[in-house]
DNA sequence: ACCATCTCGACCGATTTTGTCAAGTTATAT
DNA sequence: ATATAACTTGACAAAATCGGTCGAGATGGT
């Protein structure tokens, strides 16, 4: 299960792949119905990850870094979430020994999950946001 | 990242794996170095799924109902950490609308998820016990 | 200069995780 | 029958995580 607050995030870089326009962060809380004061912080997390970018002042707002194809779903579920392997000494991008395996190298859990993490792992990174897009049809643009 | 006590309960059922003989809970717990009191939590769980069946009185213990290659991944994980769908309304065994979600039918969060819990599904529910097994065992000193 | 807007860090209640413990119940050997 | 080894159940609790709020400050357009 993922976290709420990956959920939003989700659903937050989704409302910004439909504009190269900044926008504002009360805009995307009151249009995806996250609380906005929650969604400051996430934004800032993908942010700091380098996944959006934002504008301060009169005329700013959030906007994406990369169009929504080139964006996939492991990379937001790890800037939020943390790692998304199943076991810390699987993760690629986060390796962590695991503190109660004496040899990770004859360690059976390890080896029963090696192929359930590569096949999780495809799957996030291939997954890109233009995939949901296209699969569904384009939420109605009402605001001006 | 599963669990400590999902890791705990696959550990027990690698150790059941070998033998057909009823295995003390306590042997478990320190041939596994897995807190007892813990573990004997852990294993009911299992049995109330069906998993595993006990023997009580002087040669107790407990054991496997189904041999390893009939016991996957995805079972010991459902009945320790839940459904192991990333979105509630993706669950197969599981399903639970998603309170925050208007339209189920049109969201985007969901089609987004749709293949990539396709894919864990099937990777957690076809590796088995025999799996870890088997491939653990090459990793002895008979290569070189 | 003004003000809308983003930025940062602290804080907080509820829930989940990771266990512990006490008091049973049951089955087996002798 | 009795002792004993073992499983069973439910309550309890410290620590971490989750979901969210808040105040104060920094920054840029007009
Ligand atoms: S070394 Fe990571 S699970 Fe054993
Ligand atoms: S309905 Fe499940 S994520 Fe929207």
């Amino acid at each position: 299960m993922i976290s709420q607050k990956a959920k939003y995030a989700l659903r937050a870089i989704m409302a910004l792949a439909g504009t190269k326009e900044p926008v504002l962060i009360g805009d995307i809380a009151e249009q995806e119905n996250i609380p906005k004061r929650f969604l400051e912080q996430i934004l800032l997390d993908l942010k700091h990850q380098g996944l959006v970018m934002s504008r301060r002042g009169r005329i700013g707002g959030y906007f994406l870094v990369r169009p929504p194809e080139d964006i996939t779903i492991g990379e937001v579920l790890r800037t939020i979430d943390g790692p998304l392997a199943p076991l810390p000494c699987l993760s690629k991008m986060a390796y962590r020994a695991c503190d109660d395996c004496d040899d990770e190298a004859t360690c059976r859990v390890k080896a029963l999950f090696a192929d359930v993490a590569e096949a999780t792992r495809r799957a996030l990174d291939q997954t890109t946001f233009a995939d949901a897009i296209a699969k569904k049809h384009p939420l109605v643009r009402a605001r001006r």
